[in-house]
DNA sequence: CCGGCAGATAGATGTATATCTATCTGACCC
DNA sequence: GGGTCAGATAGATATACATCTATCTGCCGG
């Protein structure tokens, strides 16, 4: 059939991943803030997603497919696929391509140092 | 009584809260190093203690006591004490002083910039 | 086609934790 | 000393989430 390429699987990121927000010295956070804030640092607030992170990172092109990280972190197939999903709609990550069977997930380095960015200027009184 | 000056609440941090680890790019994570680092990230990853950070950073002197922030943020002390708790074991804060029935905690920039380091050396691939 | 494999999805379960109320300890003031 | 106030501690509860098993979809090699 003349059917599609199989598409990426569709994870809405967070709206404002790479785009970030002010260091936190900047002024007392708002409810609002605050909250968006933290659920980008949650999904990096977790060991097997640091991990993940990691080996993505240190993997030619910073991505990796699923089976490449299942087997080293020895957990179930469908955990770290939960995982990989967590870590997208935080957007610290994107499915970037399928080559056969295998989904390919690539490190979004921008929404990384963002991150690192709210929290990096706090280096006096 | 010739009773002793109230010692501040004994709260035993993590070893290595300023010492801090090496950035996310250097190797994949051991399960026990990335345990380690979630646990001082997870300390972060949550709007009550962003906030209580960022009033803290805005305050002079980088303190605030738990009286100063219960308001603001429309939770009851106890609660407020939890949260400074868990700050204070991941070596982000630290019970500085008191003046009378109040005490202070103060942020250790150190233990934020070391967290920042971690991520911020992800600038390319 | 057909069997097998990668990955996504659904549902169940146990643990972690954010929050509250209630209580206790000490410090200050009169 | 008695009242009051800040903060610490204890215990209860409810929600969030990490993980698993089971199942479904879709791609590939023969």
């Amino acid at each position: 059939m003349g059917g599609m390429p199989k598409p990426l699987p569709v994870i809405e990121p967070l709206p404002s991943a790479a785009a970030c927000c002010a260091p936190l010295t900047d002024a007392p956070l708002s409810a609002e803030q605050a909250e968006e804030l933290a659920v980008r640092l949650k999904a990096i607030a977790d060991p097997t997603r640091l991990r993940l992170l990691s080996m993505m990172l240190a993997s030619p092109g910073l991505e990796a497919c699923t089976c490449d990280l299942t087997d080293p972190l020895g957990l179930t197939q469908p955990t770290v696929t939960h995982h990989l999903r967590t870590l997208a709609k935080a957007g610290l990550i994107v499915p970037e391509r399928r080559v056969g069977n295998f989904t390919y997930y690539r490190v979004v380095t921008d929404a990384l140092s963002g991150l690192a960015g709210v929290l990096a200027p706090v280096t006096a009184g």
